[in-house]
DNA sequence: AAACCGGGGAT
DNA sequence: ATCCCAGGTTT
């Protein structure tokens, strides 16, 4: 079953090698040259897969060599600390993929007596490997023949079939791993699934695709139609569901009042500040105005609703006294858009509710702690303000 | 099958 | 603002 013919048998095979040494003929000359294909040892591939989950080439970059120099094996990876992890991926996001290398490197050493896993089977077995990476790992790091489904491939078979069902649909992606294991037949494993993924990126791009360039063309069947932009269907995406938040950065004697977060929570593993949702609807919020006020210098304290300093004395048993504008962010993350308000706490009363989880953080400990993007910006302006 | 993931780059 | 990204896990 090669998704085009559907039928096996002698013409299907010289289809394949037909399709396969344009591939590697285009490859040749066109491939791109990234970090993580300068050494096939599993290790480093399997990093550089987790990273680029969901990750652009470029954001990953500059992350994979920091990585590799602080831990360049999976017995160092498996000493952690997982805070040490973590810290290593701040930025990158999506972080339960940090705490998955951090387990599954646990169980490489612990189960497999640091042996790396070499089949597709096993490697699925990790935590944070799935069908898409288990193949490229066996096939990059080990020269298995193995298929791969991913942003590109995905894009690139879709086109090649004419496929017009949602291809995250259960029959749109039996198909595609179909094709996939059909293409995947080759004496060179990995350069062909490095190849269609390059020419998944490269010609066959989500818009204005380079048909005119492609070496696949005379086999396509979006091109034969002219369906290149409406093959493959578009991705569902949610609505941005706006959300507002209130964090303080308390201080008291030089140390900034911070907590880890646990595990089943989110974020779980990284420190951050007190910070809470609040009610849009019922606070001051909903003056236009109001907001701009709790950030002028000049307004201070006066005009911060009475229940957010409630919320922060109910969290951490400490009583705000003096409280002052840090700066507004607004993120766009996952499906919410965040408005984040933060103050500056400089003057607190009460006694710190022990069970709640905060710590007293040194300045110098902050920057070795994990933090999320918008915990590191408000670690950032509480550097600038003590100028 | 659908939701979730609290990040970022390109346009 | 919108789309997309070398996906996987949980519900």
């Amino acid at each position: 079953m090669d998704g085009l013919e559907r039928s096996e048998g002698p013409s299907s095979h010289h289809r394949r090698r037909l399709l396969q040494k344009e591939i590697l003929g285009w490859y040749s000359k066109h491939g791109r040259r990234l970090p993580w294909r300068e050494s096939s040892d599993p290790y480093r591939v399997w990093i550089s897969e987790i990273m680029l989950q969901q990750t652009t080439v470029a954001a990953v970059v500059p992350y994979f060599e920091r990585f590799l120099s602080r831990f360049p094996d999976v017995q160092t990876l498996a000493r952690g600390p997982e805070s040490d992890v973590l810290r290593h991926w701040e930025g990158l996001g999506y972080y339960s993929r940090a705490r998955n290398l951090y387990r599954a490197a646990n169980t490489i050493v612990e189960r497999h007596g640091g042996r790396f896993p070499d089949t597709p089977e096993e490697l699925l077995t990790l935590p944070g490997v799935g069908r898409y990476t288990a193949g490229a790992v066996a096939s990059f790091g080990f020269g298995l023949q193995a298929p791969i489904v991913e942003a590109n491939t995905l894009r690139l078979y879709s086109r090649l079939m004419g496929l017009t069902v949602d291809p995250y649909s259960t029959a749109g992606q039996k198909q595609l791993w179909g094709f996939a294991e059909w293409i995947s037949v080759t004496s060179s494993p990995a350069d062909l699934n490095q190849a269609l993924m390059d020419i998944g990126s490269s010609v066959c791009r989500p818009q204005e695709p380079k048909c005119g360039e492609c070496p696949l063309a005379k086999f396509c069947r979006a091109n034969a139609s002219g369906e290149q932009s409406s093959i493959p269907i578009a991705k569902k995406r949610p609505a941005k569901t706006p959300v507002t938040e209130v964090l303080f950065a308390v201080e008291r004697d030089e140390r900034y009042l911070l907590r880890q977060y646990d595990p089943g929570e989110r974020w779980a593993g990284l420190w951050d500040f007190a910070r809470f949702q609040v009610d849009e609807n019922g606070g001051v919020l909903d003056q236009p105005a109001a907001a701009e006020l709790l950030f002028e210098p000049a307004a201070g304290y006066a005009t911060i609703p009475e229940s957010w300093i409630e919320g922060l004395r109910e969290r951490t048993g400490l009583k705000a006294r003096s409280v002052a504008g840090l700066r507004e962010i607004r993120h766009v993350v996952t499906r919410f858009q965040i408005r984040l308000l933060c103050f500056h706490v400089s003057e607190v009363g009460g006694r710190l509710r022990s069970g709640a989880g905060y710590r007293w953080v040194s300045r110098e400990e902050l920057l070795e702690l994990p933090l999320s993007k918008t915990g590191r910006q408000v670690a950032v302006l509480l550097g600038q303000i003590r100028q």
